[in-house]
DNA sequence: CTTTAATATATCGTGTGCGATATAAAAATA
DNA sequence: TATTTTTATATCGCACACGATATATTAAAG
């Protein structure tokens, strides 16, 4: 009846089939490491600097504490990160990678290329890859900019 | 240290975070309706053809019948489908949409246009927004082919 | 200095996603 | 027809997302 309930129409449900099917992907490399995308993720940002606070790692995966904080959990449990009050403020909890948390960053590097490869190898092109990433870029600002509006 | 474990270099992150973001959007729309985005999706399916199996659902959203089939159940029990037996292959579970279910299309289709305009009124293009729909279509397409060799 | 407000993180409940497995009915095969 | 295989859906367990709320600590105000 009307055209904009068609799902075909929607790009909101390419975007969310995209990201399942392409966090899908990488399941598969993670499988051996036990970890999964959202934990990956975080490891990213302690492999990127380590000693994070928890609000640094909410901060850039733009998702709030009632997520992070239980992963952070499993992940201490797994012996990958160890969580510590800050002295300076007791508030602030510090996000620490363990030696072994360390060490799967060289496990793990080659994956991200790997699945890139195999994307192309598929079919796609570099070029619309690379063509994605500015304009998921303005969509996130725009919608994250409607977000801080109404805070 | 390595560039491609940077969460900048990230499309998978994008698509992540824009889906997430996108989908948050449309939350408070639906709040008053009582339903979810998922759930969302299930209804414009009936919308467009009621009286699908559970199969042609799980088709279309490229999920599968563990996601689905809960989903259908809350949906079922918040008085918006019915789900019945088919008499011609007792397998097969036949999704109706009720009255309730029905009505629902006629408040809801403002909806999808709503929130594109807010977003375009926020600073993205439309020209962006189209842009994003081929490509990611391309990567969906790619993807999902790759699925299908595994199986 | 005490009270109040703001900040940082954690907890709880619900609804997905999804791997693994189970169940039941229909189809294919022996 | 009896047996095996395939198909369609459901169940179970775990890990997110996220709204709502709680707790503890620091900063600001009176």
């Amino acid at each position: 009846m009307y055209p904009q309930l068609k799902l075909d129409k929607q790009l909101c449900f390419r975007l969310y089939t995209a990201a399942r099917l392409i966090t899908a992907s990488y399941t598969p490399f993670f499988k051996k490491f036990g970890i999964t995308y959202p934990q990956y993720l975080i490891l990213m940002l302690l492999w990127e600097k380590d000693n994070q606070v928890v609000g640094d790692i909410t901060e850039r995966l733009l998702l709030e504490t009632n997520t992070v904080t239980p992963i952070l959990q499993r992940m201490e449990k797994q012996g990958l990160i160890i969580r510590q009050k800050s002295k300076a403020d007791n508030r602030k909890c510090i996000v620490s990678l363990t030696n072994d948390g360390k060490r799967m960053e060289e496990q793990i590097k080659e994956v991200p290329n790997c699945l890139a490869h195999s994307i192309v190898d598929d079919g796609m092109e570099i070029d619309d890859l690379k063509a994605l990433v500015p304009l998921l870029d303005k969509l996130i600002g725009t919608i994250g900019k409607q977000t801080k509006q109404k805070e």
